[in-house]
DNA sequence: CCGCTGAGTTGCGTTGTCCGCAACGCATTG
DNA sequence: CAATGCGTTGCGGACAACGCAACTCAGCGG
């Protein structure tokens, strides 16, 4: 089959320089992230993405079906993620007691501002973010759980970094790339920003990661009162003015705070 | 741990009979199914239950990390599921229409309601879960997302087969096993109470599956008017009496209407 | 203090498994 | 009806994955 374009993928590899020892798992583990990218495709694209035969990708299709992670659409045709993954994720957040506990909480606010609410923890240089709850407004993004977003451009991020110690910051800061205007990429100007959060207990975003998204963010203590995740309010700018954030801010610390009680911080034991 | 159950899996398969051509691929998968089953195993359990040597799982692991499926809790420690399955999950729920366009409904219906709002499609002979909102009472279920339930003794099941064909139905429900003493178990009073749904228009299931659990259901359809989808409140049968039941039927079975016109039900084109 | 146990991790050689090939069935299309 | 494209399947060679055994490191009890 013509002309397979090399390299597509770091060849062989993880996602990430992680080694990835046996070949046919971590092949058919990039078929699920290119499932997750693409949202659907035809055994051929699969093969060509991953410059495999054919047959295969077939084989590690019909594998990944077995287990329900990909399913067709019509007995014979492409392909797509299966519910399986559901309940992956369903015993991935059952582990993680920060979502569990902050869900109840999560909805509450978010009928209370009708923005969109997110948990989000520290993964190395990233913000992961854990689990979402719409706001009741039309306009609002899209889902991001899952997804890695920079830390210094947001105010999840902001709040995640502010207690770090120094060694630690430079580590989940290689650098910091501009995305809008009002980007911080000064690391002088960003430790400024941190002790700022710190004294106020919350971190602001206004158009540093995508020009009319407007966020704020309080931290989540564990019961030895680290912050080990963060929750945030977020959505257009021109919704979410000061007026407005004078209103939501102390809602969202109020939140934040119940949720780290939960977890056992400043309970006494 | 010592003494494994022998024949834990069907050796070299899926969870169903289904045929797993890869044999790596499905050692590996197996492996996020028995971490979603135990929540946290070390290597040498996972190699117990795959019946094969421990630096095997250990490179298998190794392979699923690098894609970020399993971490391990102390970097020279024990495996868990990671944070990867929350990126999939993503990415199949937005593939799903259903999930994306009832979530802010059922948020609104277990607000309104108090109960537990559950979103539920038929897989072959199981109703799945594929999406939950806790209504606001302290008292409520764990969380059923990914999971596989009977669909004879549930309201979401009655609503999934209600429109069914003969055929279809037989192969949909192979057998009545009896959870209650108030499960239906046989096929005539089976087919009758369906009949009953369609008149109706929702389903009822008050200790079927299991005492003290009530739960009601109404259908989503299609563009094209087929029942993809059911929709339904749960709670404990103590709270939801007739009475209380006779308030919110009612609003169940407009929200599912609702969702049915986001999906195109009843518009004309 | 030190050896012992049990954990996770890592070279190495062999073999069994997975891959690429090519042929097949089945749609859809000209 | 031939032609093309898809997903799917038998087959044999080769290489990748497996099991073995040795290693490192923590914890623990002698």
């Amino acid at each position: 089959m013509s002309a397979v374009e090399e390299g597509e993928l770091p060849a062989g590899n993880g996602p990430n320089g992680a080694t990835a020892p046996v070949q046919s798992v971590d092949r058919a583990l990039t078929i699920l992230e290119l499932l997750a990218h693409d949202g659907e495709s035809s055994v051929t694209e699969i093969a060509a993405g991953l410059g495999v035969h054919k047959s295969t990708a077939f084989r590690l299709l019909a594998t990944l079906e077995a287990h329900r992670l990909v399913e067709q659409v019509n007995d014979r045709g492409r392909y797509r993620l299966g519910v399986g993954n559901l309940r992956l994720a369903g015993a991935t957040t059952a582990r993680l007691d920060v979502v569990s506990e902050a869900r109840p909480v999560c909805r509450q606010l978010a009928a209370d501002t009708g923005e969109t609410v997110n948990i989000t923890v520290r993964s190395d240089t990233s913000a992961l973010y854990l689990d979402q709850q719409a706001g009741s407004s039309a306009l609002q993004s899209h889902n991001w759980v899952g997804q890695r977003i920079p830390l210094h451009a947001t105010s999840n991020g902001k709040v995640l970094l502010s207690e770090l110690s120094e060694t630690d910051l430079a580590k989940a800061l290689p650098d910091l790339p501009r995305f809008t205007d009002r980007t911080i990429t000064s690391r002088r100007a960003f430790t400024e920003e941190l002790a700022e959060v710190r004294r106020l207990g919350y971190a602001l975003a206004v158009d540093e990661l995508e020009v009319g998204l407007t966020a704020a963010a309080a931290p989540i203590r564990s019961a030895h009162g680290d912050i080990i995740a963060s929750m945030s309010i977020s959505g257009p700018t021109f919704r979410l003015d000061d007026e407005r954030l004078a209103d939501e801010v102390p809602k969202m610390v109020a939140a934040a705070l119940e949720v780290s009680h939960r977890l056992g911080w400043g309970r006494r034991s």
